[in-house]
DNA sequence: GACAACTAGTACAACATTCAATTAGGATGG
DNA sequence: CCATCCTAATTGAATGTTGTACTAGTTGTC
């Protein structure tokens, strides 16, 4: 027997649903128009900006940003062509590649900085009671969380 | 200036980002191994089924599901050479396109329904707090009103 | 130290999505 | 009524993503 979903809850679900497509598409929207990045090349750059040596393995990037081996190497690859990345064999692991922010790709980042901050308040942040807010925050990192434990079955 | 995240609203909001990213990669994932549908797929037929006549004009499919339009041409194509789906031009206006749910479809729906309510029920309305799904309910409510009316600038 | 089993990353092909251009019907205003 | 503008939907090309297979390096084991 399926243990369906109540009224509230399938509303809630709904909710998260369209308003995460719309969050998103706006967010996107916001930074390309205001910059020269899209918001996975952005969250690759903030992830290289906080890593040591402002440099990550390709894996580790797939990994952080949710993302298919596949995917990175693609969008690592175009970013690598417009100058913002460089690749590198990783001097510990003969099969590793480590992917380093360049100066080009760190004044990218910070050119868009703004412009997506401003776009996550406007859209997000400054929208949400800080009470909505935790509870978002600290209700995806256990959903996170479980799905992460489940994934090597 | 810009204002900027604190720390703590900056680890909420990329934990929704990454929440996210991996709730809906899990619930397709789910969704594609269980049945024969994607998780679009089954977002169309869910919409045309709770409509009259199991019938929606392409573009309130398109604005529901927040996808462009363009987007919901090719799903619904695909879609509809696979059977699940039928177009037909609208009486009363030329220019719109209805899109009817098959009997098929239905099956397809009923099929899948299953498996995606068990999914979503294990990936995030049962490990949410009632008052963490109301929370987000209720936030993205507020968030895609704010986008909506934004949006004819 | 050589075999199998595993991990990191990439290449290529199938598929999905976006963007711009196009077709066609409807509304408006002189 | 017809010129213009607007809306609905589609097309096709460019772009992005996924999935599978492949290459190469590593680890463990006997």
């Amino acid at each position: 027997m399926t243990h369906w979903l109540d009224l509230e809850q399938q509303r809630h679900w709904r909710s998260l649903l369209t308003g995460t497509s719309a969050l998103f598409a706006a967010l996107n929207h916001d930074l390309e128009a205001g910059s020269d990045l899209a918001l996975n090349e952005y969250e690759v750059l903030v992830r290289l900006s906080e890593s040591p040596d402002r440099t990550l393995r390709m894996s580790v990037l797939a990994e952080g940003l949710v993302h298919s081996r596949s995917r990175i190497t693609h969008t690592v690859s175009r970013m690598e062509r417009r100058g913002l990345v460089r690749r590198q064999a990783a001097c510990d692991d003969g099969r590793g590649v480590d992917c380093t922010m360049t100066d080009e790709g760190y004044a990218a980042l910070v050119a868009a900085a703004h412009v997506h901050v401003t776009s996550v308040r406007a859209r997000l942040v400054d929208v949400l009671t800080p009470a909505e807010l935790a509870a978002i925050g600290e209700g995806f990192e256990r959903v996170t969380a479980r799905i992460v434990e489940d994934r090597p079955v």
